[in-house]
DNA sequence: ATTGGCACTCGCGGACAGGGAGTGCCAAAG
DNA sequence: CTTTGGCACTCCCTGTCCGCGAGTGCCAAT
């Protein structure tokens, strides 16, 4: 049914309707491509396209438009994802080099990933979850009064407060630092319960409870850090959303405007390789006219966090998705390095 | 020339106009509003604020709609501030007291506003101007890579990574971490670059480049947190600005995400009491077509820090200030306590 | 100063026609 | 069986015209 030119027949309409976003018809398509066959081939191969529901009509005697299963196949089977050219790889470089923290290391990607796609970007927090252990810093602020400090090897630094139940000396406080970092430095979070465990049993009785403290408060802070944080920009590219954007630009922002609908949107990609949710494949469904690359990207092999970008349905997806892969391997890099 | 009753018809204007978002005529005025006098009348008078420049016709033939020099005329003389209700001061009260930190509090506070005005608000989180340091922490990462730890009273926490010029030792890291700490500790930022200045000297030759670039990195580190932060909201709100907001929600998005625009946008406010901008008075021309309310907050009575909303000039303004007033004492109060 | 009356101006919405793009179908050709 | 040209048909879009209604400006009367 579905033979190779009719393929190359939805690739054209895809390809045309992306770029002139207008309802695309059987003369136009075979000026614009070099198909080899008539305007009446063409219709057959339309009216087939049709009703396999690859394509619509927006009104009788239109042109046809892809539906979301057109994009689809698009997608998966006829098209690749297109790499981006030298100068704009180096140009991503070297504006994220220049990040001085993660914060900015996000705000950068976020702002690059807009302006490279022109959509709405969204860039995920490094997930503290797989991340390691760079470093514990114990601080004395008071005699009974300590300040935890976690760094990351993903460069996020998070601090708690401690009341110690007994003053706790400064000999043991640096036992108790030194203790703490040859365990858990470098090892995963994941991991540090069961290596913290016995470690009371190395202090004298009187300063047991503090360590205990200090470790309840390490292991919290390791599981409510673990809760995600993003990023977002580029909102003002959803006036290039289509020419009816009025209608579907108010249930965008306020998705936009949920992290959780957010994070849900990134979390349901898989955990390797990029993902395209495209249209009604959105749970959400003020987001069922638009489409979501994401990928994963991450320090080392492993992703620690996703990134993406929400655009129309019509949207280039080589592109896109070239741009998003490519950003998502620069940030890998960055973070590494740091 | 602008009697008492041509001040009230222009009041009446501006009131029906926000209500319908229709340009007014004069019949429809005397129906609405108890002026006392003939549509006849009112046209006379409409023409005399049209010639003062309080009021203009979209087309010949049209109703009239206020000017931007008709909204501040009735800001500054035509109405009051509307308190709130009080069931909706304690909705508003209940609401942050849930706040368990600074993000959470300015993450309430920007929602709140959003809801209450229903329009894009911008909370601005309190200045570190007058913070003090609480602590400096150095580790050393590898043979010639440090990282420094900068804590400061409000609980925030900063890190940067420093590339040494030359290998540092342990002793002369841990002798400028002691030294270091006993300067700046409890002091402001302001007073820091002083305190430091001649600190190099007090090393070896062969360190000294290392603590220079320590220093100036502690410097910058302390310039940057300063900056102001903010935190915008209900974006989608502006999908309310107006029938023909096609055409200017694209620049109002647009300025919405540069920090700077709206940093600017509040700082221009005086530092006491609450300021309207309407219109073409803001300078950033995206946001011609816009008003911003704002008002500072503090904990103490002093402001340390602004919040506000930016709406379409056609506004409820006695009720978006009133909105705007309460959340930031409210905001303030919360400061207060924490 | 206020009012009623009146002519005038436009914007808006509905009706209508012509042009154009596109479709579906069919019969003929490869 | 596939491809192609032809043809009738369907709609959308645009422009025009027209009448309605809301609103104005002006003027003379109060």
């Amino acid at each position: 049914m579905l033979n190779e030119r009719r393929l190359e027949v939805l690739r054209a309409i895809v390809q045309d309707y992306v770029g002139t976003e207008e309802p695309v018809g059987s003369k136009a398509l075979t000026e614009r491509h070099k198909l080899g066959v008539s305007p009446a081939t063409v219709r057959n191969d339309m009216a087939a396209l049709e009703d396999e529901g690859f394509i619509a009509q927006p009104h009788t005697s239109a042109g046809r438009i892809p539906t979301d299963k057109g994009y689809r196949l698009f997608v998966d089977k006829l098209t690749a994802v297109k790499p981006m050219a030298a100068p704009e790889r180096r140009a991503i470089q070297n504006f994220l080099d220049g990040a001085v923290d993660l914060d900015d290391v996000v705000g950068r990607t976020v702002r690059l990933l807009a302006q490279l796609t022109r959509q709405v970007a969204i860039v995920q927090y490094p997930s503290l979850t797989r991340s390691t252990v760079r470093h514990v810093e114990l601080l004395s602020l008071a005699p009974a009064r300590l300040m935890l400090v976690l760094i990351t090897d993903t460069g996020r630094v998070e601090q708690r407060m401690i009341d110690c139940p007994a003053p706790f000396g400064e000999t043991s406080l640096a036992d108790l630092r030194a203790r703490l970092n040859s365990r858990v430095a470098g090892r995963r979070f994941a991991d540090v319960p069961q290596l913290v465990q016995d470690l009371p049993e190395a202090f004298e009785q009187e300063d047991r409870g503090t360590v205990t403290t200090v470790l309840s408060t390490l292991l919290e802070t390791l599981v409510e850090e673990t809760e995600e944080r993003l990023m977002i920009g580029g909102t003002a590219n959803i006036t290039r959303f289509g020419h009816d954007f009025p209608l579907t630009i108010r249930p965008v922002l306020e998705a936009l405007e949920e992290q959780v609908v957010l994070l849900k949107l990134l979390g349901e990609v898989g955990d390797s390789g990029m993902a395209v949710r495209i249209g009604h494949e959105n749970a959400h469904e003020g987001l069922n006219s638009t489409s979501v690359v994401s990928v994963g990207y991450g320090s080392g092999g492993e992703a620690v966090a996703k990134l993406g970008v929400v655009g129309p349905t019509r949207m280039d997806y080589p592109g896109t998705m070239g741009a998003v892969r490519a950003v998502a391997r620069y940030v890998g890099q960055i973070l590494a390095e740091s």
